[in-house]
DNA sequence: ATGTGTATGTTATAACATAACAAGGGGCGA
DNA sequence: TCGCCCCTTGTTATGTTATAACATACACAT
């Protein structure tokens, strides 16, 4: 059920993950909130597999190696990331992926594969705060998923 | 559980039911499918609700009318009117909404109260489709959604 | 030592969704 | 008319996602 995204495009993932712990640390150190091991643990899990993953899956990787098994440990786990922008929700998959844009608030945008499962992130414009501002509505957040196929499925499509 | 919706905007309801019944009914001849009573009372359901109702809410009233108890019963109506294009899924809500703009293929973007439940539809625009093209996605659906709040309840958030 | 706040453990259940197979019923050619 | 195909519905069972509620633990401050 993992989805693996490599944003569509090779990807120097050799040093993304420390890099993105190292700044998910500084950033709780900063708010004063508790990287605590289960969520640091969490977060990693989604870091390393670069892709979406259910509550379910990051729970069966929690169990594995000790550290809970109940649903409730790995969705307060999730929340927590959510929360702190450290991984974003995919509501289009109930599933969830590490931010790949380290620190600074943002919209997220996704791109998400119907073939191969891949999903991207991308920065989503203002547009629809546009649109929601016409009507009076004030947004506090957004969801922009966009489903179709990405650019290796297809010529695989095409072959 | 429904959620009313009136644009967010006061709303002449007493004709938009009946016209979007009879948009449906003849696109469904247009297109040699069939709305059959379960689809069309689904569609009514939705429609009279004017709000963002959950599978097991229509099930609910179909039970009621002696139509049918079981998920699948639902599940199906609502997939086919998805497919038609009567009716569209909030993912946030993992809920359903009839389509207020009858007939015309467009990609829905919605608006949600998190203080009033409320949804009200827009017309998305082709931003997101801009993005996606410059990594080389092809995009096939997307989801347009904006959490927030709505005119009347930002006035009593203030009050 | 006691309270307070935060985090975790656990039970139980709610809420959402679909696979798989059986059965009905209409249209149509043999 | 019979048999066949296709679409739709009925039903069973189960799978998947998510949260309410309450108990426990631990860290720190009073």
């Amino acid at each position: 059920m993992p989805q693996e995204t490599l944003g569509f495009a090779s990807h120097d993932h050799s040093t993304c993950v420390s890099s993105a712990m190292a700044a998910a640390e500084a950033a709780c150190k900063e708010r004063a909130v508790q990287l605590t091991p289960v969520r640091r643990r969490v977060l990693e899990i989604l870091l390393e597999s670069h892709a979406a993953m259910g509550a379910y899956d990051v729970l069966a990787r929690l169990d594995a190696e000790g550290l809970g098994s109940k649903p409730p440990v790995a969705y307060r786990a999730l929340a927590f990331l959510v929360a702190q922008g450290f991984v974003h929700r995919v509501e289009r998959l109930n599933a969830f992926i590490a931010c790949t844009h380290p620190g600074a608030a943002h919209d997220p945008a996704f791109m998400i594969c119907r073939s191969c499962g891949k999903v991207a992130e991308a920065q989503a414009n203002a547009a629809m705060n546009q649109t929601a501002a016409l009507s009076g509505f004030q947004v506090e957040q957004t969801v922009f998923e966009a489903e179709g196929l990405c650019p290796d499925c297809q010529t695989k499509d095409a072959a």
